[in-house]
DNA sequence: GCAAATTTGTTACATTTGTGACCATTGATT
DNA sequence: AATCAATGGTCACAAATGTAACAAATTTGC
């Protein structure tokens, strides 16, 4: 009696959609407290923030489609961003719909320590995972992206 | 005049909980239309309805702890999809906390159905990656949960 | 030039999730 | 045995998200 062959079987844990989902929150989590616990954003919000530290200024329909995030999230992240004063925006005199976005000098500065902790916990990962490995994952995430385009 | 070096600033191309999400939610978006459009379940029912699937009758605690959900999601969804007739609950003699969760025969006769479709997923996406490659992306979901736990 | 279609961003409403309190049961300490 | 802590599960309330409708500005096609 054999072992269930896993390629013709629905298995879990060699599902694709289940093992990504299980590491990206594993990973997502530990990383979380930092904006969290820290400086008090949620997931989305460090997200538009990070995208407006990384790219500087843009239109929310740019953060949106950047990051994969729907306006609606977009709207409300930079309504928030924009009450603790770390955003402004500004009217674009070409298309009078857009806002441009963009980070305050005091979101500058919030973004370059927040940066530095990233860059910290990145580092680590890097060291625990293997720097092959870590890079492998950089790659593969790519690909996987491409992967499902082609669906 | 050089290009920033990726190791000592933050780039968000190369932070791991960013590239992980993006790749993780592409993909799992990807698969959600079976589940949901096919069949009206939310991400949490499908992932509660698969472990039980996969692995057989267990207490509701035993399904958070092997899928990393929370308690009271998976108390939500094991309602819905006790009212659905696709699982249901008896009571532990030994502990009369718990109660034992498995699939009913019509909740198994769904599963072996999106247990198809995902194998079928799971297949054509190992075809676009390549063999390799996907091997590599499932082993490595395995080591980045070992490398948190380190952390 | 103008009506219809599209795009940008916000809002209201419904659904889902997070958090803490809670009850019932079991385990541990004495 | 009596008390106290820990565990399994649910509930109520708050926060976040998804969805659809919307106004304003622009673009398209005629």
């Amino acid at each position: 009696m054999r072992k269930i062959p896993s390629n013709d079987t629905f298995n879990l844990e060699e599902f694709l959609p289940f093992c990504l989902h299980q590491a990206s929150e594993t990973v997502s989590q530990s990383f979380r407290t930092i904006y969290r616990s820290d400086y008090g954003m949620t997931r989305t919000e460090w997200r538009v923030f990070a995208q407006l530290g990384q790219y500087g200024a843009m239109t929310a329909t740019q953060v949106g489609s950047s990051a994969n995030l729907h306006k609606t999230k977009v709207s409300r992240a930079v309504f928030t961003l924009e009450k603790r004063r770390w955003l402004k925006r500004q009217p674009d005199t070409d298309d009078r719909r857009n806002q441009i976005i963009a980070l305050t000098t005091e979101g500058k500065r919030a973004f370059r320590e927040l940066g530095q902790r990233g860059l910290t916990y990145n580092q680590r990962m890097r060291e625990l995972l293997g720097k092959d490995r870590f890079d492998e994952v950089l790659r593969l995430t790519r690909e996987l992206e491409e992967a499902v385009a082609k669906l």
